[in-house]
DNA sequence: CTTGGCTACCTACTTATGGTAAGTTATAGC
DNA sequence: GCTATAACTTACCATAAGTAGGTAGCCAAG
């Protein structure tokens, strides 16, 4: 098994392409990149305004919350509205695909509770 | 779990601070890291060795797996045994900590396949 | 006894992604 | 006209990931 390819080369279906099954990777990449799992957890609390994801996840930067959104959009997991009026309100909430992922992280919170400390 | 809201329960700044579960927090950055979610899957699946997994993880390379699995050896969620010999065999297998990712991990799986597509 | 191959790395360098701060547009209140 | 708020943009710098190449220890072939 050449698993590493000569420089340049790509990754063939040949070569353990197989071995772990691509969508899984995909969704691992996709709810895992920074803050992503954060904001859909927020999410299934129910629609939230674009300040309201801000103040719920600590941490996260206006510029971040934009861009996850962008992705988590496109990905349909979640659906963006724009409500008109004074100061126009943005809301944001889960499709189908999205709330599903409900089980997957509550699974991972019952984890993170039973194996992790507190400590930084 | 106390982390979700009611639906449409409003967030304050206030409890924003903890509105999300810092454990959780952790948990997803810590398996979201890019590759760590592949390995540890792989590893569910039994002991591996170093270029084993390198194999069974199409695209990692192997600067990247050697500093993943001490990130996850760090953590606690598998350890590094190192079986001498002729050439050594250096071999990963998870803790109990990391086996009891499999129902969050599978949880995933499960969705991935349900609503992604397969195309990149 | 030198050459080449294997395993499990390590180092240096380049590119992509994330974080910080400031600016923008539109409307409203004072 | 001045300031505020919402939901973003843009510009810039820091950190993380990707790529290339090298290393040490051992073995077996030539």
């Amino acid at each position: 098994m050449s698993t590493h390819a000569a420089p340049g080369q790509h990754i063939t279906s040949e070569d353990s392409a197989q071995a772990l099954c691509p969508r899984f990777h995909r969704a691992v990449e996709l709810i895992g990149r920074r803050w992503t799992g954060a904001i859909v957890r927020v999410l299934l609390g129910g629609p939230r305004r674009f300040n309201e994801l801000l103040a719920a996840v600590p941490g996260i930067s206006d510029r971040l919350l934009t861009e996850r959104l962008r992705e988590l959009e496109h990905e349909e997991l979640i659906v963006r509205r724009v409500e008109p009026g004074s100061p126009v309100k943005v809301i944001y909430e889960l499709t189908c695909a999205g709330a599903e992922l409900q089980e997957a992280l509550d699974a991972l919170g019952r984890w993170a509770e039973r194996w992790l400390g507190l400590q930084p």
